[in-house]
DNA sequence: AGCACGCCGACT
DNA sequence: GTCGGCGTGCTC
């Protein structure tokens, strides 16, 4: 019937990026399924290949036959050759990377779901071979060692042409290994029990429940304080859905530097859960992925990818932190978690429940539209409060002649917090964007007029520039607003604040932790726990140490900066700033002895800043909402980013000219803004450009988008220029 | 991705 | 006259 198939070749081009037509060699027809993994002649090779659907008839007329099938039973699942179409689409990427997201990347290869592996066949035990010593060695290493894979065999001294005789003499037969054979992989951790909810956590608790029962796709945004105890919730949800018999998906920001949650959800499910993330070793993740497949693990715990976890019947889907912007791919496919998610769980019937203390603006929105149901949390479990947070303005320390990176009252607190015997955490955002400037008397920034960045400082040009339209303005000599002189660019790294605090307080001991003091292996973990552990006084840190961590001994958390974070040329910077001062401050005082924040800026009256100092998440949400209705950004609009980079500077400016005009004709009543340098206009030798579309639901426009990226592609130029696409990109730069 | 086809410069 | 440069286009 349906003696022909339509396969994706696993070359990633774009010139292969759609399907090719075989015939199935009747041999091949029972195992020839959409979703199993193929090997197809391709020009003039042999290629891996994808068999999306069977079909009656091909679309050409010379057509070629499949080789083989892998494995036994197909490799990806119906819902995923659903997913596949989706991603290309509404991320801009290729078929191929759509589906190579779904599988680990040592399937990507040639390596099959389910390895044959050779056992023994019945007749083997009457077969009389007193005259054949290898093949009967061969047969009783099976014995031993039950079914081996091919390779394996000849790993230990059988050779092929014993192992070809007795598979044509019946002796041995090639069978699909079982799930006992691919090996336990679970990890390990001491049972632990549930513990009573709160009311609040039950009345969320509750809600969920229903949810879960009604088996239809659900969204729950679940808004809880730092510390309101929202892991134990999860915990519960999954439980409810397991006695469904349905499974549960649990995603987490960079779970690799978690391990204590691990430990925490396996103990409470012992021997169900399964863990994907990027510190797994190709095997280990080969390991863990075979068994969700196969059905072994109904509990998946993972970072962003494993949002693609080949669980069936999903009831359940947790979304931790999800205002984190690792939920955001940021190679081709582009896609993001929470967008997947909901995808998966309108398939399966499932409840998405994203949780944070500092949701996204776009979930908070949603909720609020009524698209999903918001559940809040805003009581800590342990009674102690939310600390007081006081916000120090830098520009006062300044006019008193105070121009250190710390404050008086911090330094006074630091003190303070030493001869306690408690332990302090010092926060400072990422290396720092160095290109603004900041007025030191009044904190004033440049900002472009049009699109509410801050304007971004080009010192070979002496120009300010704005990355998202191009506007320009001079640098100024003194401050626009105050008229002060000391306007000039600003940064103080973690380094930096380490040699000031050894100055200032020798006998203290530090941990420092950035991506330089933790990029070996294991010593993300050392740092943690010997702070933890009381073993030093002073931890001093970027992003990583605001995320999620218990620190019961901090008594003290200060913030040395909150500017760096508030004037990147982004238009979630605001955002962004409030999200890390509520995450960081959270950090204090969760042990019993209270805590203190405080955070220096210089720009004391900031919304964002002064509602953060107030765990003041409504407020907050009302001010930033508002501007971006206003200006016409997320969640009322959609960006599309397309950005150009080659290393000749003029081929990407001409190229970035032609696309503009391009999309200039297909935008409707979308802005289009710039082209305009990228905020990192040089990377290395590549030069940057990019055109901003801003519009409402461009998902929508997204053919139209496509054709006219596509037909900028087939352009040709005096240097190669690369075209990325990224459809509501969380960074600009 | 890989390979053939095709149209312009330096060589046995 | 030919050998070979890699730009262009195609692969079921």
């Amino acid at each position: 019937m349906h003696e022909y198939a339509e396969v994706l070749i696993g070359l990633i081009s774009d010139a292969v990026d759609r399907p090719f037509h075989y015939r199935v060699p009747e041999h091949l027809r029972e195992r020839a399924v959409p979703g199993a993994a193929v090997r197809v002649p391709f020009a003039r090779r042999e290629y891996r290949g994808y068999l999306l659907r069977l079909l009656k008839r091909p679309a050409v007329e010379d057509v070629r036959e499949i080789i083989s099938v892998e494995g036994s039973g197909p490799l990806l699942q119906k819902e995923q050759l659903a997913l596949i179409p989706w991603m290309a689409h509404r991320y801009y990427c290729r078929k191929i990377e759509a589906l190579h997201a779904l599988l680990p990347a040592p399937f990507r290869g040639a390596r099959p779901l389910v390895p044959l592996v050779l056992a023994p066949s019945p007749a083997a035990e009457r077969a009389d071979l007193s005259r054949a010593p290898a093949q009967r060695r061969a047969l009783s290493l099976l014995c031993e060692q039950g079914p081996l894979p091919r390779r394996e065999l000849t790993r230990r001294g059988v050779r092929s042409e014993t192992v070809r005789t007795l598979l044509k003499k019946g002796l041995l037969e090639e069978v699909a290994a079982t799930a006992q054979t691919l090996g336990p992989q679970e990890p390990q951790a001491a049972p632990t029990a549930s513990l009573p909810l709160t009311g609040e956590q039950r009345r969320a608790f509750t809600a969920i429940c229903a949810a879960l029962d009604e088996r239809r796709p659900r969204k729950m945004l679940l808004h809880g304080v730092t510390a309101s105890g929202k892991t134990e919730l999860y915990l519960q949800a999954i439980a409810r859905c397991l006695e469904q018999e349905r499974n549960a998906l649990v995603l987490f920001p960079e779970i690799s530097l978690t391990p204590q949650m691990i430990e925490f959800f396996a103990g409470r499910f012992p021997g169900q859960v399964a863990v994907l993330h990027s510190r797994l070793t190709a095997r280990e993740r080969m390991e863990q992925w075979r068994r969700i497949r196969l059905g072994a693990a109904p509990i998946v715990l993972g970072a962003r990818s494993a949002v693609f976890a080949p669980l069936e019947k999903i009831g359940l889907i947790v979304i931790d932190e999800e205002h984190e912007t690792t939920y955001k791919q940021e190679e081709a496919p582009r896609y993001h978690a929470r967008e997947v998610a909901w995808w998966r769980a309108r398939r399966h019937g499932a409840l998405l429940l994203p949780g944070s203390a500092t949701p996204s603006l776009e979930s908070y929105f949603e909720a609020g539209q009524g698209r999903s149901r918001l559940l809040e949390m805003s009581m800590r479990v342990t009674p102690s409060d939310l600390p007081p947070v006081e916000v120090v303005d830098m520009r006062e320390e300044m006019r008193r002649g105070h121009r250190q990176i710390f404050s008086r009252l911090l330094l006074a607190e630091l003190e303070g917090t030493l001869e306690r015997g408690e332990q302090a955490l010092l926060f400072l955002n990422r290396r720092g964007f160095a290109g603004f400037i900041l007025c030191r008397e009044c904190g004033y920034v440049v900002r472009c007029p049009h699109c509410a960045v801050s304007l971004t400082l080009h010192l070979e040009r002496e120009r300010m520039l704005c990355h998202y339209c191009s506007h320009e303005a001079p640098v100024p000599k003194k401050c626009p607003q105050c008229g002060g002189v000391k306007i000039r660019h600003f940064a103080a790294g973690t380094q930096r604040v380490e040699r000031e605090v050894r100055k200032l307080f020798p006998q203290a001991s530090l941990v420092r932790m950035d991506s330089d003091t933790t990029a070996k292996r294991g010593s993300h973990q050392r740092l943690y726990r010997r702070f933890r552990e009381g073993r030093a006084d002073i931890l001093i840190g970027t992003q990583m140490i605001a995320k999620g961590f218990d620190f019961p001994g901090v008594t003290l958390v200060g913030v040395v900066t909150a500017d760096t974070a508030l004037n990147l040329p982004d238009f979630r910077a605001a955002e962004r700033t409030f999200q890390l001062l509520t995450q960081v401050s959270g950090r204090s005082g969760r042990g019993r002895s209270g805590g203190k924040v405080i955070v220096q800026t210089y720009h004391p009256g900031h919304y964002s800043v002064q509602t953060a100092a107030e765990h003041d998440y409504r407020s907050f949400y009302a001010a930033e909402l508002e501007l971006r209705r206003a200006l016409l950004y997320p969640p009322f609009t959609d960006l599309v980013r397309f950005l150009l980079s080659g290393s000749d500077e003029a081929s990407v400016w001409e190229a970035a000219g032609e696309l503009a005009a391009v999309l200039e004709e297909k935008r409707d009543a979308a802005d289009l803004l710039g082209p305009a340098q990228a905020p990192l206009y040089r990377l290395k030798t590549v030069y940057r450009v990019q055109i901003i579309l801003k519009g409402e639901r461009l998902a929508a426009f997204a053919p139209r988008l496509r054709r006219a990226a596509q037909e900028f592609r087939r352009q040709k130029r005096a240097a190669p220029v690369r075209l990325t696409v990224d459809f509501n990109p969380l960074m600009v730069l």
